[in-house]
DNA sequence: TCAATTTACGCAAGCGCTTGCGAAACCTTG
DNA sequence: CAAGGTTTCGCAAGCGCTTGCGTAAATTGA
C-alpha cells in the first residue's frame, strides 16, 4: 500500500493538517515542525495522492493540450512551447491526440468536465462542436483555441492569419510571373478555409489576375489527399502553374505527386507550401513555406488559459498572429 | 458548480449507492430504477468527477504514454498503435513527452504514484533511472518499456532487435559491394546503442571485413548531430563509403550534410537509414531504411500493460521484435 | 507582570465517489 | 402457506487530501 498522509502525521507526532501545510509550503507551522515532516516524508519517499488533492483542493496542477493531429510537426512544436510556458509556471501538462476524431475529443473533454485538469487548450479541429460549447458554458472551464475559430467569438484563442499568409504567397508568386496559382486547402465551409480562401480572392484580384474558382481545391488533411489532387488536377480544364498548398501533410504528398508524374519544381510548377519545419525542409527542392509562429502560438495561448484560470481575463480574447513568408527554391520562377 | 452524485440521487429518489451501480453497469438495481437514474442523469448532463472517483475505486481507466521524443515520426506512430488498442479495451491515453529530460519523466513518473493512471508506458529513453526502479518496486505499478532497456530485466518490455537490424543493414551495404561501412548511433555505453555496435560488429566479421572502431561514431539525438558528424568524418582518417545511421532525426541531418557537401547518395557515400516513415521517405535519395514494427510495438505493448494491470502476468516478459529492411536507392550501389 | 496579540497546531467536516453489509421486499418451492 | 432463497436498495464507512475554525502556547508591549 501507499504511504499516506496520515502516515506521515503519525511518524511526525503531529496532525494531518499540519502534515498538509507543511507539505504545500502554507503559513501556519513552526519552523522546526516543518522540517521535521519535510524530513520524514522524504524519507519515506511520501508521494501525495494526486486524486486526493484535486478532490479537496478543486484544482490539479495539470493542463490538457488537446490535439486534432499529432502528425503534424507544426502542432508538435506548438506543444513544445506550450509545455515550456507550462513548466515555468508550475503546471503540468498532458497531451491528448483526437486524430481529427469528434468522439475523441468529447470523451478527453471529460478531463475538464470532471476536473482532472484545470483547462485545457485545444490545437486545431473543426469549427467548435456542441460538446465543447456546452462545457465551456455549464462550467466555468477554462478553454483557449489554437488555430481553431469558432463561429461566434466565443472562446479564447490565438489564431495564424491564414488570409493574410495566403495573400502574400500569391503576392510573390504574381511577382513570380505565375499566372495560374492554384489554392489546395480543407473543407470548404470550414471557417479557417474560407478564411485562406478570402486571402487568396482578394490577392488575386488586387494583382488583377481573375479568380477562377476552378483553380481552388478542398482535400482531406493526409498525405494521400496531397498526392491525389495533383492527379485530379492534371486532368482538369485549367492547369495551374503555381501551388499555395495550405497544410503539410497535404503539401508533402502534393509535391510528390508532381515529381512522380515527371514534372519539375518550380519550373513546370511552382510551390508554396505550409509549415516551417523539418518536413518541408528536407524535401526536394527546398519549399518556400508560409511559416507559423509556433513559438508565440504556444506561448500566447499558455497565458492566456493561466489568466482564464486565475479569473484575470475579463472577456474572450482573440489574438492574430501573422505567418511568415520564407522563400527557397521552390518558387523560384526560371524567367527571373 | 457542477453536477454530483448526490443531486442525481436527490432527483430520483434513491440512494448515492443506488445512482453509483446504476451509473456503473453494476448488479443490485432492479430496471425500472436504473432507467429513471439513467435518463435523470442524461438529461442534467451528469459527469461523473473522474478524481473521486478514482480516488474511491483506486483505479481510473487512464494509461500514460510517456515518450523521450515526439519528434519522431516512429513514435507517433507507436502512440497512435497503442491509443488504437487501449481504444478497444476502453482505456483512456494520456500524452506525456519529457524531452529526453529525466526531471520530467520523475514528473510524470508521478501520475503513476499518485494513481492518477492505472498504467504507462514508457517510449524510449535512457536505461533506466532509479526513479523508475523505485516507482516499479515500491507499489505493484504497471510498466511498460518500448525499445528501452534495462539493465537487469526488470521490466516487461518489448524491444526492437537492433542488433539483428544492424546485421542486415550491414549484411545488404556488404552485398553491394561496399567495404568502409560506418555506423552512426548513439551514446556508448548505452544498452540499445550497445546493442547495435554489437550487430555491426558480428557482421562485418562474418562477412570478413575488418572492424574499425574510428568507424563508429556516437551522437546526439537529433538533426544537427547527424550533419555535425559528417563534417567531422570527412575530416578523419578514415573515409567510409557507406553509413548505418540509426536514429531518424539523425540521419536527416546526415543525409544533408552530405548533400551540402557536394557528394552523392549513393555514389559517394550509401546510406541505411532508420524508420520507415514520411521523413525518411521524403528525402532524396529514397532511403533504405530500417523499418521498426511500430505498429506491432504499440500493440503489444498495450496488451502487457493491461495484463499487468489486471495480474495475468506472472514473471517480466520480454518480447523483441525484428526490424525490416527496406531497400530503396539510396544503397544500391553504382558498380551493381 | 498581565492583558493583548500573534503563532502553531489540532479537530472535524467535506471534496464526490465506491462498496461491503444488512434489511426489506420479492419470488420460489414443496 | 411457511421456509428458504433472491433481488433491490439504503446505510455508512472510507478513499487521501484540504481548509475553516477554535484553542493553547508563545510572544509582545507597557
Amino acid at each position: 500500500m501507499q504511504i499516506t498522509l496520515k502516515d506521515i502525521a503519525r511518524m511526525a507526532d503531529v496532525a494531518e493538517s499540519t502534515v498538509s501545510r507543511a507539505l504545500n509550503d502554507k503559513p501556519g507551522v513552526g519552523r522546526e515542525t516543518k522540517l521535521k515532516i519535510l524530513k520524514i516524508a522524504k524519507e519515506n519517499n511520501y508521494r501525495p495522492n494526486q486524486l486526493a488533492r484535486g478532490l479537496a483542493a478543486k484544482k490539479t496542477n495539470m493542463l490538457a493540450v488537446i490535439m486534432a493531429e499529432m502528425d503534424s510537426p507544426g502542432n508538435i512544436e506548438i506543444v513544445k512551447s506550450i509545455e515550456k510556458a507550462a513548466e515555468k509556471q508550475g503546471y503540468q501538462i498532458i497531451l491528448c491526440n483526437t486524430n481529427n476524431q469528434e468522439e475523441k475529443e468529447k470523451s478527453y473533454l471529460s478531463l475538464l468536465e470532471s476536473n482532472q485538469v484545470d483547462g485545457a487548450i485545444f490545437i486545431g479541429g473543426k469549427l467548435v462542436g456542441s460538446h465543447l460549447l456546452r462545457a465551456s458554458f455549464s462550467q466555468e472551464n477554462a478553454i483557449v483555441l489554437v488555430n481553431r475559430l469558432a463561429e461566434e467569438n466565443f472562446f479564447t484563442s490565438v489564431l495564424t492569419d491564414y488570409s493574410q499568409g495566403i495573400y502574400k504567397a500569391v503576392e510573390h508568386l504574381v511577382e513570380q510571373g505565375f499566372k495560374k496559382i492554384s489554392l489546395v486547402c480543407g473543407d470548404k465551409g470550414d471557417l479557417i478555409e474560407e478564411e485562406k480562401i478570402d486571402g487568396y480572392k482578394s490577392a488575386l484580384t488586387e494583382a488583377g489576375l481573375e479568380v477562377n474558382d476552378d483553380l481552388i481545391f478542398s482535400t482531406s488533411v493526409d498525405r494521400q489527399a496531397g498526392y491525389d489532387v495533383f492527379l485530379e488536377i492534371i486532368e482538369g480544364d485549367v492547369i495551374p502553374d503555381a501551388f499555395i498548398s495550405t497544410r503539410e501533410l497535404t503539401t508533402i504528398g502534393l509535391v510528390e505527386a508532381i515529381k512522380m508524374g515527371g514534372y519539375f519544381i518550380p519550373d513546370d510548377f511552382a510551390v508554396v507550401g505550409y509549415g516551417d519545419n523539418i518536413l518541408t525542409s528536407v524535401i526536394d527542392p527546398p519549399l518556400t513555406v508560409l511559416s507559423e509562429p509556433v513559438e508565440k502560438l504556444g506561448e500566447d495561448s499558455l497565458n492566456f488559459l493561466l489568466k482564464l484560470i486565475k479569473e484575470e481575463l475579463d472577456s474572450q480574447q482573440i489574438k492574430v498572429l501573422t505567418p511568415e513568408l520564407i522563400i527557397r527554391e521552390s518558387s523560384i520562377s526560371k524567367y527571373n
